[in-house]
DNA sequence: CGAAATTTTGATCACGTTCAACTTCAGTGG
DNA sequence: CCACTGAAGTTGAACGTGATCAAAATTTCG
């Protein structure tokens, strides 16, 4: 069912985003066509850019080829909450672009490479081609989903559960792209930037990164993390993977007239 | 813009559902009759049921016509997170209903009455009107953006802070489906589900009510919550009001021959 | 190489938890 | 009518997790 994304991604075109898509509904030669065709341009950015502005307008839907984001706001105390962080295959401006003004910021953490695209005209390709807006549907309730695991490591894990279940998690996104090994991962973010994803401050979240070492469930050199035992690591977490369902596909009198 | 809707509400069927569907996108009366043939049955529930458990499958969307309900998930240790609190005119199986098996329990925390619909049917719909699945995105990314700013209340404000927030938003969500004065609304929820929805303790809740009321920021009797000064709230809170954009019509040459 | 960012460690303190008891109130049955 | 029950709200005292502030050690990068 999957030979045609298999087909494209063994060709060397590997798309992180076409991947995650494709995990959800089927995709035709003609449906990846007219998905290419909407990509304004493709956009680099260097790291530390400010990619949304809380208060500001965006109207632009951008797919992550490479690179980490963070989406993010600042309370006027100058705490900052990171909502949770962009990998590759994720979409900037979702939910950013939804809004007459964005009501949080994406800020670059490393350098990224984007393929832009208008809102307006990927929800016309919506409207010739419904299986996209279902599409799109699956990608909000992802969206949704991990924040609402991120609403549960803040409000009831411990800081040591809230970190292991945040490399578990990062793991699990980046496995789904085929952007991390089984045992272990490239840690792409720094202690700043999880401490303020985990609502910790950085000397505690330090001290727990420390205690995972110590207690021999991970191990980390050079920004490399490895899970010595990931069996533990799910039970000390509270981590379930989730599975979403593939979109149920169009009922038949409408896929015999149906292009793609 | 919103004529028809309101001739349907004028008309005694309140549906919170359909107004804030409409405040989405154009429904004709033809999109109400498609929407209203989905419809399984109407659904009565008890206060305290399960709507949807965790681990189990569910496969519906609910349409909640009256009453309250919480998304929720408790962790081994037996605390228990509520990731967000469900209103008249929330969708439940969403997003449930979206993976193999819910990740999430739902309990009714009212006497409820649901419309329910099965997902697969409103797919169908989505395939055949293409504006039901941009809908059902705008839907999902509210879903998302609501779980955003729970994240941030928990991970960076203060409890009073976040209580106020809680507050500010159940009034805001209640205001767009006509359910609440603008000075206030009636409290549907026992201080354990709010402190559960905060990641506080029932004892520091309670407090921080009670401080919100001794600094006259509200007033409660009978379970009815009025805003005493919603501006100074407002700022205590760190509250954004959001707006969500309606969805872009299809393009011109596309509504000529378009149903509906 | 020098400057800046990041990681690590230590000492003190406060916010919010925990546990326990008590109050209030609505509903129920004797 | 009152006694009983269970859920919900209120209050108090002791404790602990994680914040805060500061400084040193280390790495990264222009």
């Amino acid at each position: 069912m999957h030979g045609l994304i298999r087909a494209v991604r063994d060709a060397g075109c590997d798309d992180p985003f076409v991947t995650r898509l494709g995990s959800y509904i089927d995709l035709s030669p003609a449906d990846l066509g007219s998905l290419r065709s909407l990509i304004e341009c493709e956009q680099a950015v260097k790291k530390r850019r400010d990619l949304v502005v809380d208060g500001y307008e965006y109207c632009k839907l951008s797919f992550v080829k490479d690179g980490f984001a963070a989406r993010y706001k600042v309370l006027r105390n100058g705490k900052r909450q990171i909502i949770n962080v962009v990998l590759p295959g994720d979409v900037i401006g979702l939910p950013g672009s939804f809004f007459e003004r964005a009501s949080f910021s994406v800020i670059a953490l490393t350098d990224m490479t984007l393929q832009v695209c208008a809102l307006d005209d990927f929800i016309g390709l919506c409207y010739r081609r419904p299986k996209f807006g279902v599409a799109l549907s699956w990608l909000a309730v992802q969206e949704a989903t991990t924040c609402a695991e991120h609403v549960i490591s803040i409000g009831r894990r411990t800081s040591i559960e809230r970190l292991a279940h945040f490399l578990l998690e990062v793991h699990a996104r980046l496995t789904m792209v085929g952007r991390a090994a089984a045992s272990g991962f490239d840690l792409p973010f720094s202690q700043e930037v999880m401490s303020d994803a985990l609502g910790l401050s950085v000397p505690h979240l330090n001290r727990m990164l420390a205690k995972l070492r110590t207690e021999g469930m991970i191990a980390i050199n050079e920004r490399h993390v490895t899970f010595l035992d990931i069996r533990e690591m799910e039970l000390l977490a509270h981590f379930q993977p989730l599975n979403l369902t593939r979109a149920p596909v169009p009922p038949q009198e409408m896929r015999a007239g149906y292009r793609g």
